[in-house]
DNA sequence: AGCACGCCGACT
DNA sequence: GTCGGCGTGCTC
């Protein structure tokens, strides 16, 4: 007897065992699909992680209904990953499979109604909504239940549906049907051998004025155009219909035929050689390619504008010409455009896109090109680590120091820069991970020789680096020179930046208008009524939002609770910002840019184009301006609240904040070396100011390992937190008092920081509770890793503390 | 995660 | 009295 063990897209422990018929026997393999029954009805997809003879004690098996492909479609470095990240990251190998899959490639079986046609309708006793459901069953054999919706209210259909079931009136039926269609586009043509009797058939359709015309038009485009004539082209101006055509294809005069065409347009433009590397650069590229001959992936360090990008693309050429694949990873799509033309130009049909903002056919469709290894080069966020690679031979982490690889409410929680590295071993590929910032862990490798650090100090073609100015903002505000929260000598300096027809970027890194709105008389601040968090005033849409759980509401005329008119605002926005700004410098065009201005389509474009062709002379933004934003006449950088980046309850708060001002500033100057940095603080003797001034990124990078190996930080420490949530605060706070003594039990006393109420104590309507775990790297970490899930055995075994959720993230 | 089963409040 | 809320348990 043979069984397969079976990963299901459930978030539930561990894979499933299933029988494999004889038939089905010969034809299974690892990393195939297979629907199999599970529950009282449902039929899933799931994939074969394992096949085996060892029949099952405890349970009997169900059988494998079919399989639905005739090769792997997971291949095995693939399942292997999934495993190992199921492993670290201690969560559900279920969870990663859903992540992984596009779902029209998870088909899921749906409930379908249909008529029983043994039992006579008598339909003088049925009710509107039963009456609706038995007339579109007359109509339509198979109705799904979400069909339904369409003509019953949501909250009436169990009702009805129970009721018709109950007289035997319908029957319940399961359908899996496979929801991805390949994109077709109609075609037309004329039979060339008809035309021996045009003469005829222009006769009679002498009747048909209109057909005639458009069978003459078809004729001459087939004639002049010598390649596939798409239907629609005839119908653009309006001038045919398709009651024409129909006449003309129903005369057997015009043959309709469809192609099944891609939904993503291959780039077909002209092909581009790279350019020559600097000396600078090669020697870099030489210091990766002995990295890599050791054995070791690499940190490339390289300042803005270094041509971090010419390296990658001289590496990518390389693994191409041996034959292998390479996945490009950015931490957001929005980010693509500079690279991507230049990867267009060069490798056309073979470079392809993948990221969670496509429709799921377009990636059914990627995936595809993918596996038959059509595509040789992928760009893409953190999702296109799970695409059904044949052989990867490079993956590339550009921006690795950025957030978007971790993002915290994504399940499965996993960092896509470690897992790149893992994934590569897996496939015996190489990673570079870039940065201009790398990230202080990753720092930490490449100085303990578990990544080879490759260092471009210098801007290509030597372009000076931006210059770095602090102002005392304590000092301005006290000899009175400053207007609102800008310096007289920063609004000079920008005021000569305008002079020079050069743009200026303002950075500040809160969004809205103020932080809070509040009661001169009695104090009261208005909260948010799903989460513990002050609501945040929007003037431009003068609402009060949770940044938390997106609650909306009117911002109050008067104190709820004392009903005083005095209210104020505290807090800056940079709404606030903004406003400032365009009262200081009346004349210029000032453009915001964050997430609240950026929502609106196309919004993005739109300030793209106002910054290139020099309408936009100031930018203010939230740290969205520190991406992308490659602009040649941008010289000066601004950061009028830089205090407000340390304010930040987070042991990263500095390393993020020294990312941000870095790069934010790699925007100035890129072209003309006139870059200027003036960051405003009430604290101009922070050593992170000071040190970013020096611009010496090593004593910087010292000074960040410093404060974590004397505070237990990462990468000194493993990181694991658990967060704990329930809507009722007594119960998750006794729920994490328990978890925590059974942590007690296992690890060390030091290892346990808490339970404590989390920095937010509820979101969403849930408390929130949690305790972090910081472990000793090395052996001992796996020891007690696993130690930490026997406590979660545990404590799920605690029926009261069944409703509890809890999240466990890995190295926040 | 979904789905069925079972026990308490707001309605006809 | 019923309907329907969601807390709990189980799925190879």
């Amino acid at each position: 007897m043979t069984f397969a063990q079976i990963i299901l897209p459930l978030n539930l422990k561990g894979t499933f065992t299933y029988k494999v018929s004889k038939d089905l026997l010969p034809k299974l393999a690892l990393g195939m699909r297979v629907l199999v029954p599970f529950g009282g009805k449902k039929i899933y997809t799931g994939i074969v992680a394992e096949i085996h003879e060892n029949e099952p004690e405890t349970f009997l098996p169900k059988e494998i209904h079919s399989i639905l492909d005739a090769e792997a479609i997971v291949p095995e470095a693939q399942l292997q990953f999934w495993n190992w990240l199921s492993e670290y990251y201690l969560c559900n190998i279920g969870e990663i499979y859903r992540f992984a899959f596009p779902s029209s490639l998870k088909l899921e079986s749906e409930t379908y109604l249909k008529r029983n046609l043994n039992k006579e309708i008598d339909w003088e006793v049925l009710d509107a909504n039963e009456t609706y459901l038995l007339q579109a069953l007359e109509v339509k054999t198979l109705v799904s239940l979400s069909e339904i919706e369409a003509f019953i209210p949501k909250k009436e259909i169990i009702k009805t549906v129970n009721t018709l079931i109950d007289e035997q009136y319908i029957l319940i039926d399961e359908q899996i049907f496979e929801k991805y269609k390949a994109k077709e586009v109609a075609y037309l043509k004329i039979d060339e051998k008809i035309l021996v009797n045009l003469s005829d058939i222009l006769q009679n359709l002498n009747k048909a004025k209109k057909q005639k015309d458009l069978f003459l038009t078809i004729l001459q485009a087939q004639q002049t155009d010598n390649q596939p004539l798409r239907k629609s082209q005839f119908f653009e101006d309006g001038v045919f219909n398709a009651s024409h055509l129909r006449g003309l294809v129903e005369k057997n005069l015009v043959v309709e035929y469809y192609l099944q065409k891609d939904r993503i347009e291959a780039y077909e433009g002209e092909i581009e050689e790279i350019e020559e590397l600097s000396e600078t650069q090669k020697k870099a590229l030489a210091e990766i390619n002995e990295g890599f001959e050791e054995g070791k992936n690499t940190l490339l360090h390289g300042v803005t504008s270094s041509g971090k990008t010419h390296l990658y693309l001289e590496k990518i050429e390389e693994t191409v010409g041996f034959g292998k694949n390479v996945l490009f990873l950015l931490p957001e799509i929005a980010l693509t455009k500079q690279i991507t033309q230049r990867l267009e130009k060069k490798y056309g049909k073979e470079l392809g896109f993948y990221h969670q903002k496509m429709s799921d056919f377009e990636k059914v469709e990627v995936w595809r090109k993918i596996k038959r290894n059509e595509i040789k080069i992928l760009i893409g966020t953190r999702s296109s680590l799970f695409l059904p690679f044949q052989n990867l031979g490079l993956i590339i982490v550009d921006e690795e120091h950025d957030n978007a690889y971790k993002p915290k409410e994504v399940k499965p929680y996993f960092n896509a820069k470690d897992a790149a590295q893992v994934l590569a071993k897996f496939y015996d590929a190489k990673v570079i991970l870039g940065s201009a910032t790398p990230s202080v862990e990753s720092y930490y490798a490449s100085k303990n020789d578990r990544l080879k650090y490759v260092f471009l100090g210098e801007r290509f073609g030597e372009v000076a680096l931006p210059k770095y100015e602090i102002i005392n903002f304590k000092e301005a505000q006290e000899t009175k020179k400053s207007v609102g929260h800008f310096s007289e000598f920063l609004i000079d300096k920008i005021s000569e930046n305008l002079q020079h027809k050069k743009q200026s970027i303002i950075l500040h890194n809160r969004r809205g208008y103020a932080n809070v709105v509040e009661c001169e008389t009695c104090g009261n601040v208005t909260y948010c009524s799903n989460c513990d968090v002050v609501m945040t005033y929007h003037k431009a849409t003068n609402e009060m939002k949770c940044h938390y759980c997106g609650h909306k509401a009117q911002k109050p005329k008067f104190c709820p609770k004392c009903h005083s008119e005095n209210l104020n605002t505290r807090g800056i926005g940079v709404e606030q910002i903004e406003e400032e700004t365009l009262k200081i410098f009346k004349e210029a065009n000032v453009e915001r840019m964050d997430v609240d201005s950026m929502r609106k389509k196309f919004a993005y474009e739109k300030l793209y184009e106002k910054i290139e062709n020099g309408e936009a002379e100031i930018i203010v933004g939230t740290q969205m301006i520190s991406k992308g934003l490659d602009f040649d006449n941008i010289e000066l950088v601004a950061i009028p609240k830089a205090d407000s980046l340390l304010y930040v309850q987070d042991f990263r708060a500095e390393e993020r904040a020294y990312q941000l001002i870095t790069q934010v500033s790699g925007r100035a100057g890129r072209i003309s070396g006139n870059g200027k940095i003036y960051i405003q603080t009430y604290n101009p003797y922070h050593p992170l100011f000071e040190l970013i001034k020096e611009e010496n990124s090593a004593k910087i990078y010292e000074h960040f390992l410093k404060e974590r190996e004397q505070f237990l930080y990462p990468p000194f420490v493993k990181l694991i937190l658990i967060e704990i949530k329930h809507r009722k605060e007594d119960k998750v706070n006794r729920a994490s008092q328990f978890l925590s003594s059974i942590l007690q039990k296992y690890l060390p006393l030091q290892c346990i920081l808490g339970p404590e109420k989390a920095p937010i104590g509820r979101i969403n309507l849930l408390y929130q509770y949690q305790i972090l775990l910081k472990l000793p790297r090395g052996k001992k970490y796996q020891q007690y890793k696993e130690m930490v899930l026997k406590s979660f055995e545990e404590f799920n075994e605690i029926t009261a503390y069944k409703s509890i959720k809890i999240e466990t993230f890995v190295d926040v």
